[in-house]
DNA sequence: ATTTATAATTATTGATGCAAAATATTGTTC
DNA sequence: GAACAATATTTTGCATCAATAATTATAAAT
């Protein structure tokens, strides 16, 4: 019984897998914030047993995705407005540095790369979808340029933290004029390979990100 | 046989207890970087089954101080001394970050409290044990004051990591004279509410931290 | 002698079962 | 009718068990 689909290339651990179908089931509010998980109705579910699944639960609660309470089990963390302006103070701390840090150590090619995702965020202006994705690969293409790992699995484990909440987006969709613009402007000041100004320009982007959505 | 020392006041699960152990032995070189866990083993002389213990190295895991390999378990994480400047970059980001947060929102009972653990710093040269000790007390209590929960568990987590590696401190030990009188500035920014300059000067204070390290 | 293939041993990963704890339910008493 | 106590059910948490994958060693063939 392959009740699970997957089976990649890579064979990863089935908590692995579980850990990711759970993810997107939080994500899409099937498993809604607050909520109780329940591990046999669960487990039953995918047809797997409790192990794999009390392992991927303990792999999201360190990601902050779920809260482990003793003896009453797994619930999805419930984010608080204050919680968020949190996250958002710390992604826009660890982004603006990390833009900082492209400025001043990018190769000239990997320049061309981030360039060649500004223009596709530009043209994807109308397509409010395809826009986040390009932008959401933009910023995590920065942080991985940065090169610093434990700062990019920090963001990527706040990021997915921010999905949690119902405003959702880290880019409110009145805003993407606005956000194109200051993107724009981080892009001139990394291609200036001013690293004080990628980080300034990188701040207001969040700053101004954060006042749209409260 | 009851194995295990504790069985505190607050119940808690025993993966739980059995990470703290695993961290404590991995801190004290026990367990060295890049050797590989024996789960059979460590069961067995803690007298408790493999289900336990395997969450508990999903814990460590996602704390980053040990590292899973797929159907080949659980490794002692090495940190090189890249991974090292990485960390303590990132540290120096959140804690000066922090330090202005703290300067902007502590309310006079807190800034009065760090006045408290500095002084007893300032009382602690000579005992460099206890030195390191007050010193880490510091720079946590300014962590929860900052009151950003995920940035406080990010610093926890990146100190055990800082700890992995035998340069073990975050202060030499012929420091601690020059460590003191960057903390004694950042302690007076503080007193006068000064956001910026307690950033400015946190971040000296780290700097100068990594230099001598390298 | 070296390389490849097969077999055996070893260790991880997943499933099942059991006991303790917490919550909910039902009944009794004031 | 309400409150408290006792019982029953649900669920977590830990242990044991089975199976799968990988590595190592041995043997055979080129």
């Amino acid at each position: 019984m392959s009740a699970l689909p997957s089976a990649s290339l890579a064979p990863r651990a089935l908590y692995v897998e579980v850990a990711e179908l759970l993810r997107q089931r939080i994500f899409n509010r099937e498993l809604a914030p607050g909520s109780w998980i329940d591990e046999l109705k669960i487990a039953e579910a995918y047809g797997i047993s409790r192990t794999p699944l009390r392992e991927a639960l303990k792999v999201l609660a360190a990601e902050g995705l779920v809260t482990m309470k003793v003896r009453r089990g797994a619930y999805v963390t419930e984010v608080s407005e204050a919680d968020l302006a949190d996250v958002y103070h710390l992604l826009s701390l660890l982004e603006s540095d990390a833009a900082g840090v492209v400025a001043a150590k990018a190769t000239p090619a990997q320049i061309k790369e981030l360039q060649g995702l500004h223009e596709q965020l530009e043209k994807a202006v109308r397509n409010r979808e395809r826009f986040f994705e390009i932008n959401e690969r933009f910023h995590m293409r920065l942080l991985e340029i940065a090169g610093n790992r434990w700062q990019g699995q920090m963001v990527t484990d706040l990021r997915k933290v921010m999905k949690l909440n119902r405003h959702n987006s880290l880019l409110k969709s009145g805003r993407i004029e606005e956000s194109l613009a200051e993107h724009r402007a981080v892009m001139v000041a990394l291609e200036a390979r001013d690293a004080a100004a990628s980080t300034q320009r990188m701040q207001e982007h969040f700053r101004n990100g954060l006042e749209a959505a409260a």
